[in-house]
DNA sequence: CCACGTATAATTGTATACAATCATACCGTC
DNA sequence: GACGGTATGATTGTATACAATTATACGTGG
């Protein structure tokens, strides 16, 4: 459980430590350090010139994350991600997808409704050139808004807190054209169904969208990315 | 999200910065530093008789388990949790123990289910005597045997954190007689529903516990404990 | 050749020193 | 007297020095 402020976020950007913080995550997420390997504070300290001191400090919201592990007086080790971890994860979001549709029923502000209109009018067209990277960006952009208009600052925060876990994973998943298009879809639907104020649609269609991820994610090979390790734990 | 190794609360007794961890959480959850009280690195320092190194690493991870909140340059404050918060994680927790308990009808050991029936009596014995500390810790071991049940490193943590989280609210709740009684009652119908395997009803069923819990509370006076703020922020 | 123990190197844990930032109080000016 | 600026003190941010712990390599004895 973490940062219930966000303006953190902003504050992150102006001291080493949130800077070496978001750029571990970042490395972290993006696979450039893989899983249990190991971080030594002095070489990611001379890496971004900065001491051990904000390096540490890092290292322990990290572990807090849930990105790495620290093993007193051995090391960090970035966590290893079971691929019972993804599907129980998938199955909570769900859930909390479904409850944040519903909230946001009620809560959507009229810009936060014309956003996302025109972020699925964009997808659209992305979908139909192809551009995959984009619409990534877009899915990712979508969900943040959903987060925002439940007006929870709790569940807008877990739920960022998982999308963001989960996105080590998913990274090339949307890549399939198919998936992208009803994916978009499906965001067009739970968008119409706040729309109308029908919350118990609205949670619905949410809970359905994210499992709906989930399967397309299993079944494009999620157990590649996260070879060996993922695909024997369970 | 935090802490997915267990492991590290064992090694979280053996270094510095776990020790002012733990003993800031408790003394923030029991009530010690109040909302909104300033922690300064110094005098906690001095207080616990460490450096500043140790107490900084620790009011990382306090920051992220969104027990304070860290302005930069100026310092740390304790979190406040308004009304709607707690309304928002009872909500979210109603959820996630539906899950939880679904989840514990197919994985719970016998040795869990044991240790559940043992407590759900001894609670009974407890409650007729009115011995309301020990129900208070009865209640808390009840939820955390249904987590470990469920056999999900990432629900399990996710429900620890929240149920940490709302101590800080819950204190007295439990101290009126009659919801003690009422709460050990539901969690016995909730057992048994995992003992007969009936997944969907001991989901149904803990999801009603957990908005039972909140009604209680609110009923009696959640609002006196965390005073303005909470009343006045909904 | 293997097992065990010791020495050494590497790494983390902690303390402290110094730099940067922010709040406060004081003083001068209008 | 009010406003604004500057100086001073307090507090956090960072770097570094030192202590403790752990892993590794080597050597010795069996």
């Amino acid at each position: 459980m973490a940062n219930y402020d966000l303006k953190n976020e902003v504050n992150d950007k102006y001291s080493l430590r949130g800077r070496v913080f978001q750029k571990l995550r970042e490395d972290i997420l993006s696979g450039k350090y893989k899983e249990h390997e190991e971080l030594k504070e002095v070489a990611i300290g001379e890496e971004l010139g900065v001491s051990r001191t904000p390096v540490r400090e890092a290292f322990r919201q990290l572990e807090l994350e849930g990105l790495i592990q620290i093993v007193p007086n051995r090391g960090a080790y970035v966590t290893g991600i079971t691929a019972k971890d993804v599907k129980d994860i998938y199955m909570i979001r769900s859930l909390l997808e479904g409850l944040c549709a519903r909230l946001a029923t009620e809560k959507i502000t009229k810009e936060q409704l014309e956003e996302m209109e025109e972020n699925i009018y964009l997808a659209d067209f992305h979908a139909s050139k192809g551009h995959m990277d984009q619409m990534a960006e877009l899915d990712n952009r979508f969900h943040d808004i959903l987060y925002e208009a439940c007006d929870s600052k709790m569940l807008e925060h877990t739920l960022r807190d998982y999308h963001q876990y989960v996105l080590r994973v998913r990274q090339k998943t949307l890549s399939t054209n198919t998936r992208g298009r009803a994916s978009n879809d499906e965001h067009r639907q739970i968008m119409e169904a706040i729309k109308e104020k029908d919350a118990d649609r609205a949670e619905q269609l949410a809970n359905g969208h994210i499992l709906n991820a989930y399967e397309n994610m299993v079944k494009n090979g999620l157990y590649e990315v996260y070879g060996e390790e993922a695909a024997g734990s369970e």
